[in-house]
DNA sequence: TTTTTTATTCTTGTATACAAAATACACAAC
DNA sequence: GTTGTGTATTTTGTATACAAGAATAAAAAA
């Protein structure tokens, strides 16, 4: 059996959208920069026809405006759009809170402890980068216990389109011992499994976002 | 100037992608079956090359599951998966109601409150087409009210995910009237600029739509 | 008869060629 | 120097050809 099954099982169709993707959100392809297709498949060596079904797919994402014969840009958000986002967002994660605290089992929570606990390990040690990927991790896994592909189906879109101002706002030092604390707060009320309570937990922490992002767009 | 403008104006692409969006939501491509390319680029007089960039579109908009190598197949929705999309809405249109009581102009509300009339005669009509054609519109301009964009964005999605069902959820008349209450609360509420009150309503609405249309599922 | 194998046909995936549109450029007129 | 016009170049959009894969049917073996 080949290890590499998992990658290479995916669709060339996926692969593509994935590595645009990234280059998005890595900054690498510039917000409101033109996406040169020639360059672009050049790099990934694939032909127009797979390359121009992902861009369609990351624009039904959010994530590249298709502007009809003038070529396709990636999406700039303004403040606006990312306060819409923000504000989406934290509704759906409160939601998610709520459900899971009546949906997810022992196991579950105690694995969210965990992770949240490995992210504190980091915090201590202000290693920016991992806290970082666990802070997503947790973020999606929470959202998970909800039980609710459709919330995780719009929480994985929002925290994709947002990824890349996220990743700018932690820049700021001052602000990541807020962001810690209000974990703290989700994870007491996950333990006790104060649905209310958790949901405006989860709802205040993205509110907080706005603040530490919107000085960096 | 031509009339005809804003329809030629736009691209292949957005005509390809509505018009199988149609084609689904109308029960024409039956949920389930598996769209065969060649005849319907035939009958919509495209080549495949635009036809399955609008798939790409209709596969991350949720209508459709493009199967590699298999072909596509229109998205069939167990009663978990229209359970979990009313769950989302639910909370969604609950947000955009209470934004709505904050952000939306008098003049924005009396027209909505107009359009709630204009349901109330087709109910007493029984007319029951241009009575579900109107209740689409009340929600989307409600949406609208919240001037979040992000969230007009994802009530449209799901709106659009969930038509076909509600279509045939009201077939069924004896709730009719429970809707049309509904309603009518929503609409005081937002007269009176009660925001909670207004979500809270629009998320009992959406509950309410559940049970109208689970057994048709 | 049932199962397995192999050949054929049909469908999907990708590359490429051509058409259409937009952009860039050069040059002229003002 | 600016504006306008026509041409060349580049880029985008669509059709089609070919390759690769899956489904089907036919033939052979159990």
């Amino acid at each position: 059996m080949n290890t590499s099954l998992a990658i290479t099982n995916r669709s060339l169709h996926d692969q593509v959208v994935s590595r645009v993707r990234d280059l998005i959100i890595e900054g690498i392809l510039e917000p409101g920069s033109r996406i040169d297709e020639a360059s672009l498949i050049d790099e990934l060596g694939v032909s127009r026809t797979p390359f121009r079904e992902a861009l369609r797919t990351l624009a039904a994402e959010g994530l590249v405006i298709v502007r009809p014969s003038k070529g396709s840009v990636v999406r700039k958000l303004t403040p606006e759009d990312v306060f819409a986002m923000l504000e989406v967002l934290g509704h759906l994660e409160q939601l998610a809170g709520e459900l899971a605290c009546q949906r997810a089992s022992d196991q579950e929570i105690q694995a969210l402890v965990d992770l949240h606990n490995r992210m504190l390990v980091h915090y201590r040690a202000r290693d920016r980068m991992p806290y970082y990927k666990l802070n997503q991790e947790f973020h999606s896994r929470l959202t998970e216990l909800s039980k609710n592909d459709t919330l995780q189906e719009m929480q994985r879109n929002l925290q994709a389109r947002l990824k890349r101002i996220r990743y700018i706002g932690n820049q700021r030092p001052d602000s990541w011992a807020g962001a810690v604390e209000d974990h703290e707060a989700m994870v007491a009320a996950l333990k006790a499994r104060d649905g209310k309570r958790l949901g405006q937990a989860m709802a205040r922490h993205i509110a907080n976002t706005w603040d530490r992002v919107k000085d960096s767009i």
